[in-house]
DNA sequence: GCATGATGC
DNA sequence: AGCATCATGC
């Protein structure tokens, strides 16, 4: 055979109607785009029906999986204690390997095909989860274009701020020590410059930046060690750790991986492009330094307060409705309906904490934990929760039913079936049962968003295809899409995200899309 | 490997 | 306070 006759049956194969199957092909998938072949077309992934029965399953190890789900005493080879296949070392490790994969895949195929029907989670699997395959392969295929000169350039002089910084913090200690040492840093504040100490940790006393934050006044020290941490984390972190994975002409190739999260978002490693710096002036810099390449540019768009819509048309909720509905300000909105005022009379302060209260919702909110973060006392905590309550009824039913149901059950489920086990609900320890019904209620909301958007970014690379447009996705973020546009289409592009992203999934409350342009992605904000 | 502390949504 | 990843120290 030619090699060009085995490259069409190849793709014969990868096409082929009844779909592959595969254990992670995600990574195969990017493979194939690099060597020029069409994305498959996909039966089933083992590891996703994997996921999608227990997001929480410790390991995807296939000859641990093909034990567990494989209803067949079914071993090749010898185990590792790492729960590898143990070859013994020819000339074709590679080949026996993928052979090996695939007869373990071969044999869960079944009996996961079986349970992910049993438990309703067919339209997850096959409208969402396995299409989202191509998409984040092709993502990750692309990649984001990045300022080398400016990420070059960011990381030198946060290096010479950071040594700066390291000086002025000795000289005012009276002695050098490390300073990323948490625990000689303990000895320096606690013992030799005698300061008084906050909280405490695990091992000792704490150091930080809320601790820090808190004995400003009683040392000079303080105020540096403070920018110190700020500093160092963006050297090291953001400038050495970016400039240390940038690719083939000059982008960036993240991993988004699909089976770690319990709760259905994606996550990002090597490196994470979920975690840049937005809050502070110094770290959003690093914004600047993702561009688009010549002559296109980035397009951005983000649902706007989706967990709390979410929230909304979870528990039907009138007032909460009525407040989206409105399209002002969610925390002004609540803020007025919590504190009995007018929006218009809304303080500054009042609605910082109505804010404080609504992620507090988002994450299953306790008095207790809402005390610790407002730095107030638990029976105001309770109090400002009970007026919340009193103003969003349905809400505290949702949240009551949402616990109750769970505990029935020991699982969660979000909106479209997404299953997560807790089982911290039947913990005879009080606090772990208490996380256990914070994860309850935490988890259908951040689910349901999570779903949401991966309904979005399937449909919205589905729509471009679709058009023929050259507009790619390169990114996301949870709640937010990055797209590298010629400048000639944007504007058709800024059309097309709005319309697929605010119609991913109908609810009692609108989705709304915040979107901009830009040649960078601090600029596209 | 775990703990601490930083970053994001 | 829910969900993550990374750098660093020990």
């Amino acid at each position: 055979l030619h090699e060009e006759e085995i490259k069409r049956l190849f793709s014969d194969f990868l096409q082929r109607k009844s779909g592959i199957v595969g254990h992670g092909l995600k990574k195969i998938v990017r493979s194939l785009l690099w060597e020029n072949y069409s994305p498959p077309n996909i039966y089933m992934d083992t590891q996703i029906a994997v996921y999608l029965l227990n997001p929480a399953e410790a390991s995807y190890a296939l000859p641990s999986l093909v034990t567990q789900y494989g209803e067949r005493n079914f071993t090749i080879g010898e185990k590792t204690e790492e729960g590898q296949l143990d070859l013994d070392g020819g000339p074709q490790i590679a080949q026996m390997e993928a052979a090996q994969e695939a007869l373990c895949a071969s044999v869960l195929v079944e009996p996961l095909q079986r349970a992910i029907e049993e438990q309703n989670l067919m339209d997850l699997n096959n409208e969402i989860e396995i299409p989202l395959i191509i998409v984040l392969a092709e993502m990750e295929y692309l990649g984001i274009k990045v300022d080398l000169a400016r990420l070059t350039g960011l990381r030198d002089e946060l290096k010479n701020e950071v040594e700066e910084i390291r000086k002025i913090i000795h000289e005012l200690a009276g002695e050098e020590f490390n300073i990323n040492s948490p625990k000689q840093l303990q000895v320096v504040l606690f013992e030799n410059l005698g300061l008084k100490p906050g909280k405490k940790t695990k091992t000792g006393y704490s150091t930080n930046a809320q601790t820090l934050e808190k004995m400003k006044d009683d040392h000079p020290v303080i105020n540096h060690l403070l920018k110190y941490r700020e500093v160092e984390k963006l050297r090291s972190t953001y400038g050495e750790g970016l400039l240390a994975v940038v690719g083939e002409g000059e982008r960036i190739r993240a991993t988004f991986h699909q089976t770690v999260t319990r709760t259905g978002r994606l996550s990002s490693d090597a490196p994470n492009l979920h975690n840049i710096p937005v809050r502070t002036d110094k770290g959003k810099v690093f914004r600047e330094a993702f561009i688009a390449k010549e002559d296109w540019a980035l397009l951005v768009a983000d649902y706007n307060q989706i967990e709390l819509r979410c929230i909304a048309h979870l528990s039907g909720d009138s007032g909460l409705i009525q407040a989206f509905e409105a399209g002002e300000d969610i925390h002004t909105s609540t803020a007025a309906q919590v504190f009995g005022v007018s929006p218009s009379a809304v303080s500054k302060a009042q609605r910082e904490r109505a804010k404080m209260v609504s992620y507090g919702l988002i994450y299953g909110m306790e008095a207790w934990g809402l005390a610790q973060r407002l730095g107030i006392g638990n029976k105001e905590a309770a109090s400002i929760l009970n007026s919340y309550f009193g103003a969003f009824p349905s809400v505290k039913d949702y949240m009551e039913s949402t616990v109750q149901i769970a505990k029935e059950r020991g699982y969660t489920e979000t909106l479209f079936g997404r299953r997560r086990r807790i089982p911290e609900l039947s913990s005879p320890n009080a606090m772990t049962r208490s996380l256990g019904e914070r994860q309850a209620m935490n988890a259908g909301i951040q689910g349901l968003a999570a779903d949401i958007f991966k309904i979005a970014l399937v449909n919205l690379n589905h729509k471009l295809k679709e058009k023929k447009m050259a507009s790619r996705i390169v990114l996301q973020v949870h709640d937010e899409v990055i797209l590298e546009c010629p400048k000639e289409e944007i504007s058709e592009a800024e059309e097309v995200t709005i319309e697929i992203m605010g119609s991913a999934f109908a609810m009692s409350v609108p989705l709304a899309v915040n979107i901009s342009s830009g040649i960078t992605w601090s600029e596209a904000k």
